[in-house]
RNA sequence: GCCGGGGUGGCGGAACUGGUAGACGCGCCGGACUCAAAAUCCGGUUGGGGCAACCCAGUGAGGGUUCGAUUCCCUCCCCCGGCACCA
């Protein structure tokens, strides 16, 4: 490697062997410096990393790279999310396993993640799919149902009626069964749930103290939960066969309310439906509908009258009742009263069907508003409304929750669209549920000692349901209660279960007697947590959740399990994400036998901030080749050693003097970019600045030489945690002590960043007209008789017409003058 | 449809707290080196006007607040992510 050609694939080869021989990345708890946990999203093990892996590790890595250069003792490990539907698919494509095909994937993407120089401990390797993890995780799930947290429950699926399967919302295109073709019909099936609702409101207001998350993600996840504070209604049924409950959040509206809408899926809709055929022919279609909620919103708002009145709690009007399909079963009590005049939807659906609309709420200080053409779904003050006229909406709920609640009729609720997780997947490849179903006993939780349930992985795999179900050997087991004959659960959890947890796994990783131990105390939270946007909501929520669970159940200490999130943005190119059916996929690996580890790095890092999405670029890739070349060409040419004495900014000629402000001027950026800006396409730029600037420099004697190779170094030192290998190789030849790796990060010298004499902006009337020298300490006055004596600058400036000077301290001077000035 | 993000030169992006719009890189143009090319190095590069010093316009569109707006507010358009069984 002491060639004079910079050749990235002998340089990295050396390098990652050098930081394997020292062990620097398997940490340990007894290491006395300070803790650090980077952790970046683990991969699903499709076959091969592709662009947007390189991107999330790359900043991961170099976030763990800055902090142990900043005497962290970092902890950085990898794994593999290793369950989940590609697997099936690929086997029953390629006629292999899912299991071997998952572990060959695995094999794989470990070699083409150490070739990217990524510092991992790999002792810590979790892998999702091996029961080795996977039993704490059945472990848990019983813990769960012990306590109530976790029932099983009836719930809708997509169901293939061809493969006898049931599918992923991803498998039904337009309606039809991905491999069949044939249209998907909606089944109810049993179902296991786990009670995130339990923690809607802990979910929330952790929120609060997450303050190294982006503001966007606290959002998203404060949305989903939607919080809702309203009343439950009870309409009495004039056919005096009980009431029907209805959820509001806009009780002021109740005298606007004209008819209640109920979900299809309702037991009153489905009673009825027993005695009137149209009505059930029209809940048998409503069933088919799709039930995402994007397809719920845009779909036609449709529905039937029931025969069935109720009565108006406070007007003792009769009110019809109809289901409606865009009344959800899941929310709230999956009935509404609807207001037509102030709600967009009941409004719809009320000219569709000829409904009456009357408006109860007026803007401030407006008249009765113009409800035909749209709702007024504002708040604001109550009219026709009998006793509540006047009152603000606010007020008014409050006065309608003391009429009813007094009367037994209502109670304030608190509701969240946050609905229970669904864990259950009629799937093969995944982890097991650990329930056996006794004749007798009923459901009942394998027991500790019996852990882990296996997933039996040499099985007849055709696609058509899962192999579980046929397989007597999974199948048949005593039970665990009575020892009769009895049968497994056959569904495998979700498995975002497996992603919930593995972050603390990590940190107990041999732990053989437990799911975690005392170890993760030292490290948890993770310190920075690393991945895509897309996990904003649900990943980071279940985890979130499975924290707080973990926590009471004494595992882990502390609230929340990440305190730094980075959301990364994703790969583009042409404009669009990278993707095979897009057929604009560049294969990482094509890249870095082409250029090196290091130019895919650095362009990854300097083409744009890490939570913007970023255009790939073959051009963009050359450039950073280009710049790590001039470097290595740079750095080379003065490879011989120098005996360095201290640095005296005092001797230094002026070229010198400016040198040395730059230095000082990119250490203190580049530290900020990197550690609290998180903007590593910024530090780039910055590292060019200095490098372009150190190679114009002319050393006009022994102290200029001196600081010469001070920038040097001191370049290598800030570039290493983006491009580790090149900067390690040149350390070395630069005659550097130790491992660039674990070279302490430098400090900006304050002297240095203080200027005596600047440049100030002038604008007049805010256009900028030139600029005028000043000096530290200068005073305004001073100041203003420069500008006004300033050749350039007068001849914009008529003296009699300033209005008034605004003087921004060293940013600039702005002039202001009277538009119009007055002439005689 | 709802929630979140984004829109700045030919392209990727910079401008951090309301204070010089276009840092840095790519591309392009010109020059140096070379018999020539590649590589490398140096200079220029938002648009329009002017010989020039300079002047005018300009950050998706329209309006507003301000001495001053890419940045704050309102209305609108377009693109991307999420919407609970893809991970």
């Amino acid at each position: 490697m002491n060639e004079n050609r910079y050749d990235p694939e002998t340089v990295e080869a050396w390098a990652q062997s050098r930081w394997l021989e020292e062990g620097i990345f398997e940490i340990d708890e007894g290491d006395p410096r300070p803790p650090y946990y980077v952790l970046s999203m683990f991969p699903y093990p499709s076959g091969r990393l592709h662009m947007g892996h390189v991107r999330n590790y790359t900043i991961g890595d170099v976030m763990a790279r800055y902090r142990r250069m900043n005497g962290f003792a970092v902890l950085q490990p990898m794994g593999f999310d290793a369950f989940g539907l590609p697997a099936e698919n690929a086997a029953i494509q390629n006629r292999t396993s899912p299991a071997r095909w998952t572990e060959s994937n695995i094999a794989t993407m470990r070699i083409q993640l150490n070739r990217l120089g990524f510092g991992y401990d790999w002792r810590r390797e979790i892998v999702t799919c091996r029961p080795d993890y996977y039993r704490w995780e059945q472990w848990l799930f019983t813990e769960l149902y012990r306590r109530g947290l976790a029932y099983r429950e009836k719930a809708w699926v997509n169901w293939d009626p061809v493969d006898q399967t049931v599918l992923a919302n991803e498998q039904v295109i337009d309606g039809r069964g991905w491999r069949s073709g044939a249209p998907v019909v909606r089944r109810e099936v049993a179902q296991w749930f786990i009670r995130i609702t339990a923690y809607a409101e802990e979910l929330l207001t952790g929120l609060e103290s997450l303050t190294g998350w982006p503001e966007e993600v606290r959002q998203m996840q404060r949305n989903w939960i939607g919080r809702s504070p309203g009343l439950e209604i009870d309409f009495e049924r004039m056919d005096g066969a009980g009431s029907i409950r209805v959820f509001t959040t806009r009780a002021d509206t109740i005298f606007g309310a004209t008819y209640l809408a109920l979900a299809p899926e309702h037991p009153v809709v489905r009673e009825t439906a027993g005695r009137d055929r149209a009505l059930a022919d029209f809940v048998r279609t409503m069933q088919q509908r799709e039930m995402r909620e994007a397809a719920v919103e845009v779909a036609d708002r449709r529905g039937m009258p029931l025969p069935l009145l109720v009565r108006h709690p406070l007007t003792g009007e009769a009110l019809p009742v109809w289901t409606a399909s865009f009344v959800l079963a899941s929310y709230g009590t999956g009935a509404i009263m609807a207001v037509p005049a102030h709600d967009a939807r009941d409004h719809e659906f009320a000219l569709r069907y000829g409904l009456p609309i009357r408006p109860v709420i007026r803007p401030p200080g407006a008249e009765r508003p113009e409800t035909q053409v749209r709702a007024l779904t504002e708040e604001g003050v109550v009219f026709a409304s009998g006793g509540l006229d006047g009152l603000t909406s606010a007020e008014a709920r409050e006065r309608v929750r003391e009429w009813l609640e007094g009367r037994g009729v209502a109670r304030a609720v608190v509701r969240y669209r946050l609905r229970d997780w669904g864990v259950s997947r009629q799937r093969y490849w995944g982890c097991p549920i650990p329930m056996v179903h006794c004749a007798v006993c009923g459901t009942v939780p394998v027991p500790a000692s019996a852990l882990p349930v296996r997933l039996p992985e040499d099985v007849e795999f055709s696609g058509v349901s899962s192999p579980l179900t046929r397989d007597a050997r999974f199948l048949n087991t005593p039970c665990p209660n009575c020892r009769r004959p009895a049968q497994r659960e056959t569904d495998t959890f979700d498995t975002f279960m497996e992603s919930s947890w593995y972050y603390a796994r990590y940190a107990a990783y041999d732990c053989r007697e437990a799911i975690l131990d005392e170890r993760v105390h030292h490290w948890l939270p993770v310190s920075q947590y690393v991945g895509g946007v897309e996990h904003a909501v649900l990943h980071l929520l279940y985890a979130r959740f499975f924290h707080k669970l973990l926590r009471d159940l004494g595992w882990v200490q502390g609230d929340e399990p990440f305190a730094r999130l980075l959301s990364q943005g994703m790969v583009l190119k042409d404009g669009v994400k990278m993707s095979k059916s897009k057929g604009n996929v560049v294969d990482p690996e094509a890249i870095i036998a082409r250029y090196g580890a290091d130019t895919a790095r650095f362009f990854m890092m300097f083409a744009a901030p890490p939570d913007q999405s970023l255009e790939w670029s073959e051009q963009g890739v050359e450039g950073a080749e280009r710049y790590l070349k001039r470097l290595w060409r740079l750095v080379g040419e003065s490879a011989e050693k120098r005996a360095a004495p201290p640095l005296d900014p005092a001797a230094l000629s002026a070229e010198g003097r400016r040198l040395w402000r730059s230095l000082h001027g990119t250490i203190a950026g580049v530290s900020h970019d990197y550690g609290v800006r998180e903007t590593f396409n910024t530090a780039m730029a910055k590292l060019m600045e200095l490098t372009h600037a150190a190679s114009r420099f002319e050393p006009a004697g022994r102290m200029d030489r001196v600081l010469y190779g001070q920038v040097l170094e001191t370049l290598l030192v800030l570039l290493h945690p983006v491009a580790p290998h090149v900067t390690e190789a040149l350390w070395t030849r630069l005659g550097g002590a130790g491992l660039l790796a674990l070279h302490p990060w430098p400090v900006a010298d304050p002297q240095a960043l203080e200027k005596e004499q600047w440049d100030l902006v002038v604008q007049v009337n805010g256009r900028r007209r030139g600029t005028v020298s000043v000096g530290r300490d200068e005073p305004e006055s001073e100041i203003r008789s420069r500008i006004l004596a300033d050749a350039g600058l007068a001849r914009h400036i008529d003296p009699d017409a300033v209005e008034r000077w605004v003087m921004v301290r060293g940013r600039l001077v702005n002039v202001v003058l009277r538009k119009d000035p007055a002439s005689p």
